[in-house]
DNA sequence: TTGTTATCCGGAGGCTACCTCCGTTTTTAT
DNA sequence: ATAAAAACGGAGGTAGCCTCCGGATAACAA
């Protein structure tokens, strides 16, 4: 139950509010894409066809475009989990989410800007989006764990901050090796005893 | 021998450039470390006591004031890497400097700015920096190879790509065991077949 | 349909930061 | 002392950020 400041019931949300944010949301997805995390958000709105009014109403800071973004991108990286998990020994889950992870980042380049942007700043961005990734990530390890495959004080989020690492530095042009042989780095040294 | 345009023989820099690109220098790494990357420039020519001009003439980029005082910060790294080489065996070297690296990102956080806004943009910053990390990981690496005590098909490169995912996210408590943890997760990864 | 009201829109405008341009000042060298 | 090169500095054009509020519009009741 959610206190009433009125006797008046709720109405539900406008329909050309809701058109008007997933236009935004378009918008912001190909300028962020396109110019980074720094895209000019009164562009976005001139683009997205209404005025910077509005574009601040529904996402007051730029973080918190940013994370709406990137929110739909976690989302697929979390389902992927799944089906890793379901299709795919252990040890083998893992990789597989951890080498996709890299290659979404570097693919679509909207990851990158969202993880930089929360870097040196305290914003709240990434909170929820990180709650995902980082089930998505705990289960995998959990699994391969029990299974004996990977040595048991191995934290999860550990390996999240490596592979941040390669995101960040994935615009050379040979990335994709340097990924794959990381991951494996850190595959084998999960390892330890066995 | 560098072509001359005039008859005229070159000048030595005047004295007070050399004063002011300094005195830039000492008030923009105080400025990044308080306020981040995107510290205003106008604000630090003031705190200088000279004029925006000036500011912009020695350092014509944001990019390159920032990799400036970045790079007093690599060439303490970098010298790092020979104490390190002359008093440990190669793998306990190795890893030394790795916790280093990390450790030095985190403290001084002056580094992660600059390699967030090194993501992005065509920014030739890093570049000139790049290559003193680069040979400082490359000589640890080399010679940890020599001794047989890691892996003879590792790239230095992945290594400090890893690190860095570290130092991005290096702003929670406890980023120093989590850096610890992961640091020995790449040797042993490293060491493979032994 | 019409009226009422909560909700949302839009863009003008104040503010801040960026960066340049050029007249003035300082330093160097003769 | 004087000339020339080099550097200074800050006014000001431009652009992005974000707010504020009068007006428009959709949802709901009658």
């Amino acid at each position: 139950m959610v206190t009433r400041r009125t006797e008046s019931t709720d109405r539900k949300t406008r329909t050309d509010a809701e058109r008007n944010r997933e236009r935004i949301l378009e918008v912001a997805k190909k300028a962020f894409t396109r110019s980074g995390a720094n895209a000019s958000l009164d562009e976005i709105a001139k683009q997205a066809g209404i005025g910077p009014g509005t574009l601040y109403r529904h996402f007051p800071t730029r973080d918190e475009l940013i994370e709406a973004v990137y929110r739909t991108e976690v989302e697929k990286l979390a389902a992927a989990e799944q089906t890793f998990a379901e299709t795919m020994p252990p040890l083998d889950a893992l990789r597989a989410w951890m080498l996709l992870f890299v290659d979404y980042i570097a693919t679509k380049k909207i990851i990158a800007p969202a993880l930089n942007s929360m870097v040196g700043g305290p914003s709240k961005m990434f909170e929820a989006s990180h709650a995902q990734i980082w089930e998505a990530i705990r289960v995998l390890v959990k699994r391969a764990v029990d299974s004996g495959a990977i040595r048991k004080d191995l934290d999860p989020i550990d390996l999240l901050r490596a592979l941040i690492g390669v995101a960040n530095v994935a615009t050379s042009p040979d990335w994709q090796k340097s990924a794959r042989r990381l991951v494996d780095i850190l595959i084998t040294g999960a390892r330890s005893g066995g």
